[in-house]
DNA sequence: AACGTTAGTTCGTACTACGAACTGTCGTCA
DNA sequence: TGACGACAGTTCGTAGTACGAACTAACGTT
């Protein structure tokens, strides 16, 4: 069904799964440093940016509504984050972080990027810069995050 | 503690992480189409290579023995693989894919290289070649895999 | 005021991942 | 040869992840 793609390519997207992996392993080390998880990490992260809804939340992580009332629970029994309600309207609610939890969101994406640091310290800066583009493209070909 | 790392070495460590989170999304996706999960699917592939005993897998998914029984157990009893015994020592045991098996992992194996392809179109040809030297010098970095 | 839509939660199921405790086998060394 | 430590895997209990279906409550419209 594939044959025809190039061998490159197929390399090349090799390369990319296993990039992605390594990038979750780093992930998933440093969450567990700082007792999270990597998905109560990644949403810290996300949330660091300002309250989000529910279904904000869940378009943003790729998450159905129903997984992730679970997850918000487990950081809010942590007091990481809270529930907050709309003004207007009462059926949404808005999930906040608490200072506690800007804390450790920011503790756990410092980890994350020094571990990356080093990784990257291997490349020379300017590949590093060309990365850095050729990421940016790719990412930007997709729905924005 | 950080604070010190060049502003393009967080934004690439940031691509990094948004790239991970694509790939994986990308690898759940077909993983799913194909009735697998993520960890299931990633087995599939690794043993696509031979087959392995439990502990060398351990080590290829970074994952504790205990955890991989259940994983092996589940690919098992859908007839994708089997639990082969080691000539000579009665501890270790070899795990191989079942045709089955090797028919859906290569068919997984296809339709994310496939969709990982159209992500990568977006490049200019001599952007992915460089990509792929640089990602093959980030991975060659690491523990071989 | 009735009704469809939207926002979230709850529930049941299956899977993931870990550590601790356990079984069986191997290699060694006395 | 027999005891013993090291190694390979499994089992068990716990917590978290993710989904879909069914549900509740509030909103907006007509």
């Amino acid at each position: 069904m594939t044959k025809t793609l190039p061998i490159t390519e197929i390399e090349l997207a090799g390369s990319l799964v296993r990039l992605s992996h390594l990038v979750q392993h780093v992930f998933a080390d440093v969450s567990r440093q700082h007792d999270l998880t990597p998905q109560q990490a990644q949403l810290l992260c996300v949330l660091m940016n300002g309250p989000l809804g529910m279904s904000e939340l869940g378009r943003v992580l790729h998450l159905e509504k129903s997984s992730l009332s679970g997850l918000v629970d487990r950081v809010v029994r942590r007091a990481l984050a809270t529930r907050g309600q709309h003004r207007t309207d009462r059926r949404t609610s808005q999930v906040s972080l608490t200072d506690e939890g800007r804390a450790l969101a920011h503790a756990t994406h410092d980890g994350i990027t020094a571990e990356l640091a080093t990784l990257l310290a291997d490349l020379p800066p300017a590949n590093r810069t060309r990365l850095g583009a050729d990421l940016t493209h790719l990412l930007a070909g997709t729905h924005l995050a």
